[in-house]
DNA sequence: TGTCGTTCTGCAACCGGTTGCAAACTAGCA
DNA sequence: TGCTAGTTTGCAACCGGTTGCAGAACGACA
């Protein structure tokens, strides 16, 4: 009886303050501001007057440790390497291919879908050979369920949420055969209006450069590259296709022997604007204007591909569509159990280089 | 009595089930968790055995409530717009300028340094006219302290977050007067680098083009290039500065401004990436070569400069570093209630524009 | 007037940790 | 042996919400 009490009577606090003031119980104030039907209409808005008078934020904490729920999903990145991640570098995941600003738009379409449904989002970082991160945001009860990126996730880390019964959908990859959600571009539709542009503009020797073959995106822009080619009456070389890593390394070589092969080439359609880039400082290297005489379309859109010179034409996915779908997906899934499948459009953004 | 009691017996959830193990009471459990002094040393490696041996993860939920602390900061970023925010946006903040990535890195280092720390970021949208989310996400508890990035937040953010006393540090502020943390980049450091470099291949008819005049920051980069020059004995030609806004449009148009009045001009040290390719635009458009002619200096190093024609020399401040001290900034102003100011060094980049 | 069904409200027991305080135990010392 | 101080431990009351269940209030109907 002798601490100070200093709660200056009148800061509204808790549920228990608001009680108080409007002379009701907290189990009615509590079921006041979640709108339940076990309260008059107009108890409800007296006490929800009060509540908006006072400026009340109800504590979230305590909310979530009695509805054992947090509302809080994690998007899960690794740590960034301005210079790209290396071989060398304790998280490495190879087959980086995440256009950089990418990540920031599915991340701002994430936060804003999340927050419409009442979710906020945590970010964290987790490595390529740990998945303990799952049960420690799991188990702890921090989140409820986790968004992946394909290029920041390997398989290890898949199949242990999958062991483990966690909620989560995934970025880029289209394994309808699991048990989660995933949301990815529709490479096929991408790689067909690139090559259509291509050959719209009278280009017949459209090379295609990939990334690597063993990645379904890879081939679903083949598939697309191939049908915009038939569709047009052009045969598909099969000696004009070639794949490659998203690098510029790798995109320069592909070039060279892409050109040593054929000298005739008018157009080239790249997986990546990295690679497109690539591919035009070589094709310059050896004497072909761009696009003069040779056309290039890169794929993803990244910050400076309209600065780049000649500013890139290039396909690009609605990153913040993506993490509203992402959200919307994650969150049925909590809530329902359901999982489900969704591809966005690519969209053709023409600039110079074709 | 009647109820299944699906608690398979040996699955370890909670402190008590582990105090029921070990054969302890629930406090004893916490506090050997803790570290606490107040249990027995061989008692605490027990339980710890226990706990590591359950693979058990303390609810984080419930020790916040308990301890009235989240342990989580927030990130306050604004919705991202693919292609620049823009007066007609919404969410309009005027006087971007953040390279993109740059966001990305701090944010890598942010959630490094929070983590090694026992924090989690959470990543919150808000805008500009807003001020509403402080007390939503202070006084819910969901959130300990926010981090803020200058050109994602206007004064009226700062001034709401210093009258109702949250803990905060900003990026890229250096106002020393105030009550919160501020870390930023060594502008001076950086004008003086960027321009010494110029000099030291021979230039020396170095035109300026800073960001806004009214900004702290271009004022500090246009110091370190008048420093620079002096210390060079090459006097400052006021009529090689000039100031516009961080857009192409904008450089372009100083750009061909300098170049009227100096036909002279042999290098330029632009603010930023992008009016850096701009200006280099609107040299080749007017028959100079870069770096030939006319040697040219940026700021930032954003994702493709490297990729530009020619990959660009510019100054970069380390975006992790920022992050990490950002993130040690805050969490020693939440534990002890100081506040601190610090600056991160400026690296010069050199390829091949200088 | 008695009984029953609705609708609304409150009691109190949770959720899973933390922590002040008292008590038990140990050791040291007169 | 008795007393004090220091170390460990447990009890129980929190933190601030949610929710099952019992009961009150009220109108309807027999």
């Amino acid at each position: 009886m002798l601490q100070p009490v200093p709660m200056t009577a009148d800061r509204v606090k808790t549920i228990a303050d608001i009680a108080r003031i409007a002379g009701v119980s907290k189990a009615t104030v509590s079921r006041a501001l979640n709108d339940s039907t076990l309260v008059s209409a107009e108890t409800r808005e007296r006490i929800r007057e009060i509540a908006r008078h006072h400026g009340f934020e109800m504590n979230a904490t305590a909310r979530s440790l009695s509805r054992r729920q947090s509302n809080v999903v994690a998007l899960a990145t690794y740590p960034y390497e301005p210079f790209g991640p290396s071989e060398s570098s304790p998280g490495f995941i190879p087959g980086d291919k995440l256009p950089d600003t990418f990540v920031l738009e599915v991340m701002s379409g994430l936060a804003a879908g999340l927050h419409a449904r009442g979710y906020d989002l945590l970010v964290i970082q987790i490595e390529a050979r740990d998945t303990g991160w799952i049960s420690r945001y799991l188990d702890s009860g921090r989140v409820d369920g986790f968004v992946l990126m394909s290029a920041n996730c390997t398989l290890k880390h898949l199949e242990a949420l999958e062991t483990r019964g966690a909620p989560f959908v995934v970025w880029g990859l289209d394994s309808t055969s699991h048990a989660y959600s995933t949301v990815s571009g529709d490479s096929y539709a991408g790689g067909r209006i690139a090559t259509k542009h291509l050959l719209d503009s009278g280009r017949r020797r459209v090379a295609f450069i990939g990334g690597p073959d063993m990645e379904q995106e890879a081939q679903d822009r083949y598939r697309g590259y191939a049908t915009a080619l038939r569709a047009a009456n052009v045969g598909v070389d099969e000696s004009l296709v070639t794949y490659g890593w998203y690098s510029t390394e790798s995109a320069k070589l592909r070039m060279q022997e892409l050109l040593e092969r054929h000298s005739d080439i008018d157009a080239v359609f790249a997986c990546s604007d990295v690679m497109a880039i690539a591919a035009i400082e070589e094709l310059r290297a050896r004497g072909r204007r761009v696009p003069e005489d040779v056309a290039v379309v890169g794929y993803d859109d990244v910050a400076l591909a309209a600065h780049t010179d000649p500013p890139l034409t290039t396909v690009r996915q609605a990153g913040p569509l993506a993490g509203r779908l992402l959200a919307d997906s994650l969150i049925q899934q909590l809530q329902t159990g359901a999982v489900g499948h969704v591809s966005i459009p690519a969209e053709l953004v023409v600039r110079e280089s074709a």
